[in-house]
DNA sequence: AACATTATTGGCAGTAGCTGCCAATAAAAC
DNA sequence: GTTTTATTGGCAGCTACTGCCAATAATGTT
């Protein structure tokens, strides 16, 4: 119960924090800022968080939870691809339209300020694992297994790729476009 | 020519970085040492490098260009994890072994120092786009495309992982080890 | 309901990574 | 040899972050 109050808030703070880094910019948002937004101590705001750009994980640990359900509901003997195609709908599932723009932005936001594309790596890289954790369930690869973890990494370029792709030349309708892309990115990696 | 210089010490200053990363750790080691060390003032180690995380990038390029280089020699109707078996040899031709030692112990560094994971995964990034560029060489595909990209940040990941699962279990030729991995990870994923 | 215990928070002081600014020195151009 | 230009160093300063202790809130016990 109570790590669940805790994410909740650290998913509070994370929403002020996104909105001040895209009000004015990450470098331009100070950690004083972040934490009187959150109606927060300074000092709790980095118990919370290692650094201010990490503020942002939260938010798109969303976007990597809606991608790891559709990876748990792919059916093995069936064509990864092809089940993104017909089961990728889970941002505007989970989440309302402001809440996607929020994650995309933030994508956007990790081009110019290098601080937050590395958090954002790291997320990514932490993604893989819980994606090698679900592969590892949902095909007869050992979980500890070389190929396993390959394949992972793969697919989590792939949608990196994908993703980033599409917050340069976002469209009106992004969700779907996102689908059509992951699922063209993994057919090329699988 | 003041632009190789600059390269120059750059990585005579990632060199003395590295050795006291891998000596005392990187939180235990200040910006002050590192500019010390390198026989030069801090502020113009700050102006070398903007996080002293990013000093031991210079020494991991070498790893980075000696990939790309046999990218380079791959012949476009070849099979690319053949290639590698063949033609993969690197890290010993470039660099002494001393070198190479030096190397994988940043890599293994990054696993228990957030900061400089981060680093890595930043670096690793640039290297995809580089390989992207070589591949819009070697096969037929568009420089910019989206499925380039796409096989682009594969065979990157591919390399990552293989790299990483080396340093966990390093063995006595740790370059033919890498060699092998490298070309098994990538076949499973082109 | 009153009290003891434990976890969470806040304030304060301090360290260190980094930046801006100007003077000093070195390199280059002429 | 002098003017110009680029590189370096020193200093001051900001802020991201940490350790430590007190305060408050949550929880459990009788």
């Amino acid at each position: 119960m109570s790590d669940e109050q805790r994410q909740r808030q650290r998913l509070e703070i994370s929403r002020h924090a996104v909105r001040l880094f895209a009000d004015q910019g990450v470098s331009a948002t100070s950690g004083e800022q972040i934490a009187r937004a959150a109606g927060v101590s300074e000092r709790t705001l980095w118990r919370h968080f290692a650094t201010k750009e990490s503020c942002v994980e939260p938010l798109l640990a969303k976007m990597v939870d809606a991608f790891q359900a559709v990876l748990r509901a792919w059916p093995a003997e069936l064509d990864l691809a092809e089940h993104l195609r017909a089961a990728y709908t889970p941002l505007l599932d989970s989440s309302s339209g402001a809440e996607l723009k929020a994650l995309l932005a933030v994508v956007r936001m990790t081009h110019d300020e290098q601080a937050l594309r590395a958090a954002y790596l790291m997320l990514q890289e932490r993604s893989e694992l819980t994606f090698a954790e679900v592969l590892a369930e949902r095909t007869s690869l050992p979980a500890d297994s070389f190929e396993l973890r390959v394949r992972a990494a793969a697919i989590n370029a792939a949608l990196k790729v994908a993703t980033d792709h599409l917050v340069h030349a976002d469209t009106a309708d992004a969700s779907v476009e996102h689908r059509n892309l992951v699922a063209d990115a993994i057919s090329l990696v699988t």
